[in-house]
DNA sequence: TCTGGGGTCCTAGGACCC
DNA sequence: TCTGGGGTCCTAGGACCC
């Protein structure tokens, strides 16, 4: 989709089309005093003046999205707040809708597999599309299939996309990014060396900022430079399997499937402070924080039927470091304070000293909650146990931590 | 003036088992 | 007295993606 979360905000406020407005920042930092101010009166009407601008930003955002004119300030996406602020400060800024966001998300891609049923989900605004058996999919290479997605889409919501036709998802990714705004592009296998070889190695949808800055260290930028490389050399270089992957991604080679269907993994709530907080001198304040994420982590669990049975935290210090811990525990859980329990017990095996930025709460190895038996009380050992097996190797804080594990002693 | 939130996958060492 | 070769699971960190 393109500049989909700003794209989504331009519905509702079409007098905005044409300019530079970026999505992004706290959660209900922006416009809550300008809906206030217009309640009842039809968004559309609102006079551009009285829209927030990013020079009036104050907070720790990011951007999500910006729109094709902010873009050519050389503001987007994950660019911090103030420097997108300085960079273009009339644009306009407005929050993240998720609630809004999510709506166009299931409608796009609904819509999409009314007309090709194997759609791979990419995250909110992306999908692979199989276009192999679909009747028509073969017609000038895809082109025509992809119009017809572009026109049910736009007609349903207003929204354009841009779509890439290859022969593997590798390549698809890539061309999608040709033709950007509402483009189609199509690429052959005997296109690779014109089209592909030339551009940036960062280009390869699996080859992110460190990679690439390896790559320019070795004097390879060009994706054509990895391909002029040997197999045995990226694997030297890179590791027998990223090196190997590497190789045939510049090659054009991929015969990853479109996956239909997946279970999640892990799911997790994290929080960034508005300052940085210190364990000791705000204790209440994270308490309650740390509260707040364990009970909306065993919401999302609840809503969506999971369970998981490894609970972690996650911290940000202010020096940008993170730290993670986990512990898997015995029964499968969706509950608060388990969640809390567990997850608290976790923060006692980290470096505290130093002020924290970030706080983050993590379910993972997840079961579907209707093929887990509920817990009996039965199986669980008696306390007495826990209390007499301290173990003496461990330091004093990770006692704590120990007792739980007294069960496989 | 720094740099969000939600994910997946990979690696590597150690515990433990057969 | 010196010591195998599988395998799985757990944990921490890190790269990467949308």
């Amino acid at each position: 989709m393109d500049a989909f979360f700003a794209s989504v905000e331009l519905l509702r406020y079409p007098q905005l089309k044409g300019l530079p407005v970026v999505i992004g920042g706290g959660r209900r930092k922006v416009d809550d005093l300008l809906l206030q101010r217009h309640a009842g009166r039809e968004l559309r009407h609102i006079p551009i003046e009285e829209f927030p601008l990013l020079k009036d930003y104050v907070g720790r955002g990011v951007i999500t999205t910006a729109t094709y004119p902010a873009r050519q300030f050389g503001v987007g996406s994950a660019m911090g707040m103030m420097k997108a602020a300085r960079l273009c400060p009339q644009a306009i800024v407005l929050p993240v809708d998720f609630d809004e966001v999510r709506r166009f998300s299931r409608s796009f891609k609904s819509i999409i597999r009314d007309i090709a049923p194997v759609v791979e989900d990419r995250g909110i605004d992306e999908v692979y599309i199989d276009f192999t058996e679909v009747p028509g999919g073969q017609r000038e290479g895809g082109r025509v299939l992809a119009r017809l997605i572009q026109k049910a889409i736009v007609d349903a919501t207003g929204l354009t996309c841009s779509i890439g036709v290859a022969p593997n998802k590798l390549i698809a990714k890539m061309a999608s990014e040709f033709q950007k705004p509402n483009g189609i592009s199509i690429v052959w296998p005997e296109d690779v060396q014109t089209k592909i070889w030339p551009l940036a190695v960062r280009k390869i949808n699996g080859i992110g900022p460190k990679s690439e800055a390896k790559l320019h260290k070795l004097h390879l930028h060009t994706i054509g430079d990895i391909a002029a490389q040997s197999r045995d050399w990226l694997v030297d270089n890179f590791g027998q399997a990223y090196g190997a992957w590497m190789h045939d991604a510049a090659w054009g080679r991929d015969d990853r499937p479109v996956v239909t269907e997946s279970e999640p993994v892990s799911m997790s709530r994290e929080t960034t402070f508005d300052r940085d907080l210190h364990a000791v001198r705000d204790r209440a304040e994270l308490g309650e924080i740390f509260t707040d994420l364990c009970t909306r982590v065993a919401e999302d669990l609840r809503r969506k039927g999971y369970v998981g049975k490894t609970i972690g935290i996650k911290l940000r210090y202010d020096d940008f470091r993170i730290a993670t811990r986990d512990q898997t525990v015995d029964d499968y859980t969706d509950d608060a304070a388990t969640i809390r329990k567990t997850a608290g017990q976790c923060l006692k095996r980290v470096d505290l000293s130093r002020r924290l930025r970030l706080l983050g709460v993590r379910v993972g190895k997840l079961a579907k909650a209707d093929a887990i038996p509920a817990p009996t009380a039965a199986v669980s050992p008696p306390p007495h146990v826990a209390e007499f097996t301290p173990d003496l190797f461990q330091p004093p804080g990770v006692l704590a931590d120990s007792t739980v594990r007294t069960k496989t002693d």
